[in-house]
DNA sequence: ATAACCAAGTTGCCTGACAAGTGGAAAATT
DNA sequence: AATTTTCCACTTGTCAGGCAACTTGGTTAT
C-alpha cells in the first residue's frame, strides 16, 4: 500500500495527506454514497489513531475539492456528484512520457478549437494584440533569441480573444506543463536550432486567418502548427 | 469586498476559506514571487487575527492546490508555477448562463477531438462497447424513456476509447455540469419531446464513422451532433 | 395534536504545548 | 585564520482539551 512512499521532493506525506487520500478513496470507490454521512471527526480520529485537528485538516481538503460538504452541528456528508463545482486535475509525474502525450493531445484539441473561435469573434483590439505579439516574436528572432516567452504570449493572445476563461486557464496550465517538460528533457539531448523562422511562418498563417475572420482556415493553420510542434516534441518522447 | 458573502447553500464561508482566498490572491497577483517565503504561521495568525490552526488549514489548501510547498522547520514557500502539478477549475454559479456557454464550448472541443481520436485508434473491444451503449440507448427509446443515462454512457464509451484519462475526467465533469444545469432549468420551461430518435440517428452516424475508422468523418459527425445539442440547449440560455 | 423547549451530539474555532526539522551563529578544532 | 562542529532559536507537524454555535430528535407544556 505504499506505506512509506515519499513525494517528489523526498518528503514523507503528512498524516493529513494520507488520511485525506484514504477518505477520498472511500468516496470515489463508492463505499460511501452521495448524501451519506461520514463518521464523526471523533470516530475517525479514533479509528485511524490520529488527533482531531489532523482529521479536520483531511476533511477540509475533501471539502475544498467539493467531495464533501459539512454542516455545523449535523456532520460531514458526501456531496452529490452533480453538484460538485470543482474540477481537479492531478498530474503525477514529471517524466512520464505517456502522460505528456495525453496532455499534448488535450492541449492540441483546446488550442485548435480556441483558434477557430478566436477567428470567428475577435475584436479589432484582440487582433491588434495578436499581431503585436507576433511582431514581438519576430523581434526576438531577429535578436537571435529562441523567443519562448514571446511564443507563449502569442498563443495566449489568441486564447484570450475567445473570451472563454476555461480555455485560457486550462491551456495555460497544460502549456506550462509541456514547456517545463521540454526544458528538463532538453538537458539530455541536442538543441534544436534554425526552426524558429519556420515556426514564425506558421504563426503568421494563423494570425492572417484570424485577421480575415476565417474560422475554418484558422483552425487548419493551428492544426498544422500544432502537429508540427508535436512532431518536434516527439523527439523527446521516443524511447 | 463581499465581506458577508455566502455560498450557494447560504452558509457563511469558514475563516480558513476566506484566509486561503486572501493568501491565494497574494500569490496569483504576484505580490509574492515564486520561491519567496510566506510569513510564518504565527505572524499570519497575528496579522489576520485568527488562531494558528486556522492559518494551518488555509495554508494546507494552498499546499493541496500546489501553490505553496512547506518544509518543516524552514517555512512555507511559493511554488514554482512550472512545477505546479495540480489544475483546479472552480465553477462558481449554477445559474450563470455565460458560464454554461463557456463550459459547453470547452466540452464540444474536447468531445469532437476525442471522437476523432477514438475513430483512429479504437480497438475491437472499444467498438463493441460503443455499439452496445448505442443499442442500450435504442432500447431505452423503444421503452419510451428519455434515456439520459444511456446517452451519457454512449458518449463516455467513445471517450474511453481514446485511452486518454484527461479527456475522460474533464468531459465527465463538464458533461455532468451541463446536464444538471439542464435539469434545473427544465423545471421552468416546457419539456422537449420527440427528439430522441433524431439524436439517436446522429449517434448512429458517429458510431458508424468510428466503426470504419474514419477519423475526420467521426469528427464531422460529432460536430454536427454537438452543434445540434448546443442548439437545443440554447433554448435555456436565451434571456 | 401542536408548539415550544431542551439536551445530546457535532462541527467551528481557540489556547497551549511538545516533537521534529532547519539554519545560522557561536564555539571548538585544526 | 580558516574550517569544522556544536548548539540554539525558530518554524512546521501533531497532539490534547475545551468552549461556542448549530442541528436534531425527543420531551414537555399548551
Amino acid at each position: 500500500m505504499a506505506q512509506h512512499s515519499r513525494d517528489i521532493l523526498g518528503r514523507a506525506p503528512s498524516l493529513a495527506d494520507t488520511l485525506a487520500l484514504r477518505l477520498r478513496d472511500e468516496i470515489v470507490s463508492g463505499r460511501l454514497r452521495p448524501g451519506e454521512r461520514l463518521a464523526t471527526e471523533q470516530q475517525i480520529s479514533e479509528t485511524y489513531g490520529v488527533s482531531r485537528p489532523t482529521v479536520r485538516e483531511a476533511i477540509g481538503r475533501l471539502k475544498h475539492d467539493g467531495l464533501v460538504v459539512t454542516r455545523q452541528g449535523a456532520g460531514a456528508f458526501v456531496a452529490d456528484p452533480g453538484a460538485v463545482s470543482v474540477f481537479r486535475l492531478d498530474v503525477a509525474d514529471f517524466t512520464d512520457k505517456e502522460e505528456i502525450r495525453n496532455i499534448v493531445e488535450l492541449l492540441m484539441a483546446i488550442e485548435a478549437s480556441a483558434t477557430e473561435h478566436a477567428a470567428a469573434r475577435r475584436s479589432d483590439k484582440d487582433l491588434r494584440n495578436i499581431q503585436a505579439q507576433l511582431d514581438a516574436m519576430q523581434a526576438a528572432i531577429d535578436r537571435g533569441e529562441p523567443g519562448v516567452e514571446e511564443d507563449l504570449a502569442f498563443h495566449r493572445s489568441i486564447i484570450e480573444a475567445t473570451g472563454n476563461p476555461f480555455f485560457r486557464d486550462l491551456s495555460d496550465f497544460l502549456d506550462r506543463r509541456v514547456r517545463t517538460f521540454i526544458r528538463t528533457a532538453r538537458a539530455n539531448t541536442a538543441r534544436l536550432e534554425g526552426l524558429t523562422q519556420a515556426v514564425q511562418a506558421e504563426h503568421q498563417a494563423i494570425s492572417d486567418a484570424i485577421a480575415r475572420q476565417d474560422a475554418s482556415g484558422a483552425r487548419l493553420a493551428a492544426e498544422t502548427h500544432l502537429k508540427n510542434a508535436a512532431g518536434r516534441l516527439a523527439l523527446y518522447l521516443k524511447p
